[in-house]
DNA sequence: TGATCCAGTGACAACGTTATCAGCGTCGTG
DNA sequence: CACGACGCTGATAACGTTGTCACTGGATCA
């Protein structure tokens, strides 16, 4: 900026007018500093300029997602990048692999780049270490699962009422013996499945057998190993409920395993790429994972801006039910 | 800083000194500065830090993708991630959506916010914007496809060996007329696979026939359209080359509903989740993504931290063949 | 005993930018 | 003609940090 100067014959004040488009510059400095900076190969140092600037806002904001290899974080991802986009705001991201640990270094490394906002989607851990941050005024966003030990605006599906009616869809069909395989339950999502799974159960009249009942499953591979085993146990079920991506993914390899595609149903959460055309096409509660993300954003900036203030919001997205061929399968 | 100098009182320099673990702090001050802190809720401003340090290097990369929403791109972000990781980089990422205007946009937008680096899987236009950059020091390294108008390090796949030798494997079952569907062939990565195709058609003796080669497909309903074109036509195929994930799902589709997937055989460049779940199972080229991102940014670290200088080097990742039921239909 | 050294500490300038305010000339107005 | 208003410009300080260097006091050595 000061070579600009120099060469262009004025302060660097000009120049600085000249680049941040201040009105109150004549014509021949403007044209005399544009020319200075092309040939010099000027850029605005950003970093400097945060700095300096009386909003200490750095058009940045951080996404924490258990990891972006994961098509519902890709989408998410995509989703926030929109909203920030439009807002001319960059995005920051990175994987946790559900480690406690490595939350929060990361969120303590964002924060320290001094990012305008946290999306986070959290682990099964205490969230309280980013109460100060939230105190001092950074909003911090939760996607998809609710933080523990913390307050804060928190975004994610109806999972209750979703698996609720994937159930109630299973139930009127005819089956009893309905299997539910889901994540570690301190995940709030995970145990809202759960509830919704419960609840249908209770009102179909359907007695609740913890056999049928697996948690803790958090890869494809091991979902397929406990879907293998319930389908070769004593008395096994006749529907499979699946309260993740990756977990019906590992249902229907195991259902292919042992060639009971075609004899039990399967109804899973969030849809996936394909699934429409796999044999049979796969049931599932679809989350509007885009609207999930918009919100996020939304609440994020309105924060941000001062729009809004208090205690933090839940805002539930609805989900739909698709009904395809393998939730149709009737108990044999 | 100041507040926590005062309250523990000393200088600020001494706040800094703790602050960076450096040496020659003795344990009484290192411990009054660090409950200062903590009381106060002292977190360091990494922007001021970066800019007063002499080694101007923020610790963050920039990656611009044709779309995070594609499951190519985000094996890749989260191969880059990985690897940047390990040195404690952090990475913004964008996505361009094959805009060749947003992509200049952002890059600059990354370049003003000093990214120690940039990583691009770059459109089918001119680079040559970033020219000066790379003079200035700044590492750009293009993945997936070469870039124009510019020499600076690539790392993309051995496309055409690896499209060759799909082609070879359907010319040896019998495969006479083969159609290529592929993308823009301005871009190197689908001219390659062209090529590929044109060198195998050559090698086994097999006419080239302009009507069995589609290009400049970009989405996967595009090329399900196109596919149904081919099928229909008078003299169809009787073997499918798809040049690109969301074609080959695109094909599939297309096979689908004219009830031919059994019929047609269909080999695909790049596998996709749950390629081996479809009936038949889908063959395809395998690239190394994990690999393909890796490389990609120890390229770049590499360039910056000057262990490497000089012309950009281009690098080819190996492809494997991943015969499935879909490549051995024979020819009806 | 005096010179030397070293560990520990702080004052100050600087990184690249923008906010503030003062200065300058020109113009219109009473 | 005096005066204020206004449009344009620049000098200077400051943002939060770290590099440089100088200082202090006590330990070590000949």
């Amino acid at each position: 900026m000061r070579d600009v100067a120099k060469l262009a014959g004025v302060s660097i004040k000009t120049v600085s007018r000249v680049v941040n488009d201040e009105p109150a510059v004549s014509d021949a400095l403007k044209t005399k500093v544009l020319t200075a900076a092309a040939q010099l190969g000027y850029r605005p140092n950003f970093t400097a300029s945060t700095l300096r600037r009386s909003s200490t806002t750095t058009r940045t904001i951080g996404l924490l997602l258990k990891n972006v290899a994961n098509p519902f974080c890709a989408a998410l991802l995509r989703a926030i990048e929109d909203a920030a986009r439009q807002r001319d705001v960059m995005v920051i991201s990175a994987s946790i692999d559900e480690d406690d640990d490595r939350e929060r270094r990361l969120s303590q490394a964002f924060l320290a780049r001094n990012v305008d906002g946290l999306i986070i989607v959290p682990t099964a851990g205490n969230h309280s270490y980013l109460a100060r941050e939230v105190d001092r005024g950074t909003p911090v966003v939760f996607v998809d699962r609710a933080p523990a030990g913390i307050d804060a605006d928190t975004v994610s599906s109806e999972n209750v009422v979703g698996s609720r009616q994937a159930m109630e869809h299973l139930i009127a069909i005819g089956h009893r013996r309905i299997a539910y395989i889901g994540n570690d339950t301190r995940i709030s999502t995970a145990s809202d499945r759960l509830l919704g799974y419960r609840e249908a159960l209770a009102a179909g009249g359907l007695a609740w057998s913890p056999e049928l009942v697996i948690t803790d499953v958090y890869s494809e591979d091991i979902a397929e190993r406990v879907v293998r085993g319930l389908l070769l146990s004593r008395r096994p079920p006749t529907a499979l409920f699946t309260a993740q991506n990756l977990i019906t993914i590992g249902a229907v390899r195991a259902l292919r395993s042992l060639d009971l595609h075609h004899k039990i149903a399967l109804f899973g959460f969030d849809d996936f790429l394909l699934s429409d055309l796999l044999d049979p096409q796969v049931a599932v509660v679809e989350q509007d994972i885009y609207r999930l993300g918009q919100t996020a954003a939304t609440l994020l900036f309105d924060r941000q801006e001062g729009r809004r203030t208090g205690p933090g919001e839940h805002i539930r997205i609805p989900t739909r039910l698709i009904v395809r061929s393998s939730g149709d399968l009737p108990p044999t």
